[in-house]
DNA sequence: GTGTTTGCAAAGTGTTTGCAATTTA
DNA sequence: TAAATTGCAAACACTTTGCAAACAC
């Protein structure tokens, strides 16, 4: 009878990353990756453990963000010089960006198909191509 | 015999934008907007006035290039958290960017078609599409 | 002269880092 | 117990701001 730890597959994740399933990481993993597809800043993230009375520094935070991110589970994504988001969905796909709210969504891949890729510079090759659709609240 | 001053186009250009033709303003523009498409930063530009003997602060660099863009005689591209490019070209179009060498290429609007847009969520409007390719050394 | 603009230095924001203390395996 | 990880505080890079002096009109 094989019953199913709490956290078992995340702390899989965790060191199949290489990554040691500290307190830390398995709290900031669990709020990152078991709740489907989120959009965080380092702040937001915090924020989020801080208030469910996990004790993380926000440079340890920074620090998981980025280890995530070389290990694949995590995607950056460039929408505001100043911030940085991370999102969880990391296969490849487009955004919308709300300035003012500062709302990332996702757009899957299929539903925006570019057309006419231009040739990129002399001894350059393509490495990732990034839509942003940028909107505002209608009427503003 | 109506001959033409120095830096007049551009003298009318800051007029016509509501900003005083100052020594530090001029200057900025001559470099920005004489030598063809450009996409600098606060630093690049500073760096440039100063090897040209023209004393600029970078606070004013930075006030300048956000009031040219306000005027719309610039536009901010994001492709980097951390540093913000500005863009002496500001008909739509998208860029190659190469991360290692931080070096940006416009790409016309017209070289690069989108189908399928998608719908923007609930209650927004699209306000501006960027697409960014990045670009990498070939074999790298 | 009057209002605008500048430059400096200080403050601000988001992020990274050095290092001693703690935790993991 | 050896190596990895954490948290803090300091350092960082880039950007913005307050204000007195300088400038444009």
């Amino acid at each position: 009878m094989n019953k199913t730890r709490p956290y078992s597959a995340i702390i899989e994740r965790l060191r199949a990353a290489k990554l040691r399933p500290t307190r830390q990481r398995l709290a900031l993993a669990r709020l990152l990756f078991e709740g489907g597809d989120r959009h965080v800043t380092a702040e937001s993230l915090h924020k989020q453990a801080l208030s469910q009375n996990e004790r993380v520094s926000l440079a340890t935070v920074y620090n998981t963000l980025h280890q995530f991110t070389r290990a694949g589970m995590l995607c950056e994504v460039v929408v505001e010089s100043a911030r940085s988001y991370f999102d969880t969905n990391t296969i490849h796909h487009h955004h919308f960006f709300c300035e003012e709210s500062q709302v990332l969504k996702d757009i899957p891949c299929a539903d925006l198909r570019l057309l006419d890729l231009p040739t990129p510079p002399q001894g350059m090759e393509i490495n990732q191509i990034d839509v942003v659709i940028r909107t505002r609240p209608r009427g503003s």
